[in-house]
DNA sequence: ACAAAAGTGTTCCGACTACACCCATGT
DNA sequence: ACATGGGTGTAGTCGGAACACTTTTGT
């Protein structure tokens, strides 16, 4: 029924028209509603000798709290949304004002209503994913005096507590979230609890602790991680990491890091042979057989 | 960095505890907050004669409206989420006022957040869906006068452009969507626009025309029936449907409706043998051979 | 007897797995 | 020569699709 308030009742005799020109929104307090955005990449880590090929890996922009609360953390690039744009719009404008991209894959995750997730104040937080190449990418300098920087992350998992009864089941796992740019390591562990009771089952997610990431982000960060890592085998998602032209090794790679399990070479290819198409040239001078360039099908099928 | 206002720059020096204790919120404008909540149950429709078996139909729950604006038009339940409880909570509320249901499936669908989706107020309302089943259900009269009652629901597909260009193609879709229950029939016109341009994929949805449905709510329960559509065959989420014990057929009945298509019995039933278990008994006085009864697994396999 | 549904066995096909093997390059 | 990655062919396996067929009931 999105919104009605009592004082409806008292119009019905109205027309619509009249009662929205009288329409008082009242002075009901109302929860202040941010945007967060998740933006990946996979950049190139090092590349050891002649031979061997740079080992990509996947990473997250995040950006150092300057003030309170959290005044020196690491959080996730976001902000309010105004009343005059959508969520969809926010997302777009904090993604532009902090990376300066336009134009770039943009998926809404979920949207984190608990009451107490900012110390402030009521906060709901809508969180968005993008996807972004980064062989292009520039990280612009920010606002403020605000930082931003890339993480890779890893998961352990540190715990886990499988309890079977009558009518279902309950399984409860920690897992530890690690962050790492050139100098910091940031990390969190965050309690996931998947319960079946009957038919219902039902999840939740829980930061028992956090160094170094501040508000609830910890569990938004792995939260993302696992919607990427379920989408990247049903849908052509990855591609939006790509540069405009790579070798389908590279391609493997980035389905490898992100689905989180070796391929074999001569399965992806052929899964994968739809959806690209060869350009004709090769890439050169490294200590081995050349490599086809290839660029996304335009007209590759339905995922 | 999920809210910060210039404000909190002026106090980098003072304590975490001091800057809480002295936080003024401020009087910005904020958007509403509401959730919607999209109830689906699988009801049996008719039973022409005494052999055949009753044909079951997906029906959501609808309301009408009792006030402006849309007065008298059909909405999804749903109201303002109050400062004192999660999307969740507020969610599991609604549900409970309007069906006295508890403890049932319950996932959260997507965040409208367009600015004038209410001609009120910004209003952005975080959509949950909510699987019962129907054979204990009684629908509650309903907090004021408001009138409750389920619909069932068909799409009609329209017109179909599609759009090839050089570095990717647009697909316009438009979809009537007709809801019906015993005495009205609600129907909208929605649009769906999917667009590959480049890497880039993005999609948008619109209501061109609505009649009887009020507020966006018709792309909403779209968007739902998709989503509902792609987790049935990917998941167990079917299982929330059925009550308790339940014959293969009818478990396959809901697969078909939910998926868009027929499925045959012999593939079916290997595929789901391992998520339930025979209870012993047997349906009878059918004009036909009887048919076992099941019950979930309570340790199905992962799905 | 017969209509309707319950339930099972068998064959076919396509997609993915695993592995073996050859190709091309820079040092 | 050789290490490294690029790239392809083939045999085996698994699950789903299609279809045929048997069983069981109430009227």
């Amino acid at each position: 029924m999105d919104g009605s308030r009592s004082e409806e009742q008292k119009h019905e005799q109205i027309s619509e028209q009249q009662f929205l020109a009288t329409y008082n929104v009242g002075d009901y307090e109302r929860p202040s509603v941010t945007v967060d955005m998740l933006v990946f990449t996979i950049r190139n880590e090092t590349q050891s000798n002649y031979r061997k090929l740079a080992e990509p890996a996947l990473q997250l922009l995040m950006i150092r709290r300057g003030g309170h609360p959290f005044l020196g953390q690491w959080a996730l690039p976001g902000g309010f949304v105004s009343m005059d744009e959508s969520l969809e719009e926010a997302a777009r404008r904090e993604l532009y004002t902090e990376t300066g991209l336009d134009n770039i894959y943009l998926e809404q995750l979920y949207t984190w209503g608990d009451v107490r997730r900012d110390p402030r104040t009521r906060v709901i937080s809508c969180s968005y994913m993008a996807l972004v190449d980064s062989s292009e990418l520039e990280l612009e300098a920010g606002d403020d005096a605000s930082e931003a920087d890339w993480f890779r992350m890893e998961q352990r998992l540190v715990e886990e507590k499988r309890h079977i009864h009558e009518h279902g089941r309950i399984t409860e796992r920690q897992i530890q979230l690690i962050l790492m740019n050139g100098t910091e390591e940031l990390s969190a562990v965050i309690e996931t609890k998947e319960s079946i009771e009957g038919r219902v089952r039902s999840n939740s997610i829980r930061v028992v602790e956090a160094q170094g990431i501040a508000f609830d982000h910890a569990k938004i960060i792995l939260y993302a991680l696992e919607r990427l890592h379920s989408k990247v085998e049903y849908t052509d998602i990855a591609f939006n990491l790509m540069p405009d032209t790579f070798t389908l090794t590279a391609l493997q790679k980035v389905y490898e890091i992100i689905g989180g399990k070796k391929l074999l070479a001569a399965a992806f290819r052929r899964k994968i042979a739809d959806w690209v198409v060869e350009t004709g040239e090769y890439t050169g001078s490294a200590g081995h057989r050349p490599s086809r360039l290839y660029r996304l099908n335009p007209d590759r099928p339905a995922t």
